[in-house]
DNA sequence: AATAGCCACAACCGCGATACT
DNA sequence: TAGTATCGCGGTTGTGGCTAT
């Protein structure tokens, strides 16, 4: 009978989302049940999907809801109902588990609350979400995607050039250690900071990267990947 | 200061869809 | 074509923080 390997719940660890964006940043998504046996992780694939999908990915925009994005969030589950994947598709940076949680936690009450209202005042029975034109809806989206795309990369230019991560002569674990806290509070991980734990190997404790490399380079061998320097990413010339 | 209740959100679970062998 | 593996989605639960008492 074949053991299994025991598997880690709960709350993740700032190592663990270290090793797992390390990982990922290096080697890309090949297989979500093989990858955190490489990754140097003791979770389920599921686990590390979820966690990367929601929390660690680049370019999530985490925290407040802008009005905008409430309308659109609430005018969305009224057309398409509870399918989360297919409204987070529709705003971008949000992800799909933020938007559920954001909608049981608050939107629900407060259409509960707006319907109830409409519902004793007949003459005011359509809501601000159903006077929406589909252009207006239309027009709305393209500006909240807009603005959300520049928005990221403006976050990433102000934190590249922020001095303050990379203090001179100081402790660079340290240093990391504060520029890691500091996009969390943010909720951001950006490409810049992958890049800069991957360039502090200490940062990566336990995990063996020469035999994580061997072992990736195999499977990716062995699925006729080759290695793109240029976009740092394994491609299947046949896909 | 202690604690009960509430809230927000991260994470887990189960299941269906899809891909692969 | 059938069986198996993997992925992605939506519902639900667990937990930590905040507030009121």
């Amino acid at each position: 009978m074949v053991r299994q390997p025991y598997l880690k719940k709960g709350s993740w660890s700032r190592d663990e989302d270290q090793k797992l964006i390390a990982y990922i940043t290096r080697y890309g998504i090949w297989n979500w049940n093989e990858m955190p046996r490489f990754a140097g992780l003791q979770r389920s694939g599921k686990s590390c999907r979820l966690r990367w999908v929601n929390y660690l990915r680049p370019n999530i925009r985490r925290g407040n809801f802008s009005r905008e994005e409430e309308e659109t969030i609430i005018h969305l589950q009224k057309t398409l109902g509870n399918r989360w994947s297919a409204i987070a598709a529709r705003l971008p940076q949000r992800t799909d588990n933020d938007i559920k949680n954001y909608w049981n936690s608050r939107l629900k009450k407060r259409v509960i609350v707006e319907n109830n209202n409409s519902a004793s005042s007949p003459t005011e029975t359509k809501s601000s979400v159903e006077e929406n034109s589909s252009d207006a809806d239309s027009s709305m989206m393209l500006g909240i995607f807009l603005d959300s795309d520049t928005r990221g990369m403006h976050d990433f230019a102000e934190i590249a050039a922020d001095t303050t991560f990379f203090p001179s002569g100081s402790d660079l674990s340290v240093a990391v250690d504060d520029h890691y806290s500091m996009a969390m509070d943010n909720y951001l991980v950006s490409y810049w900071e992958i890049l800069s734990f991957l360039e502090q190997p200490q940062m990566i404790e336990g995990l063996d990267c020469e035999a994580i490399s061997q072992n990736s380079q195999q499977w990716h061998s062995h699925h006729q990947q080759y290695y793109d320097p240029l976009h740092d990413f394994w491609v299947n010339p046949l896909i």
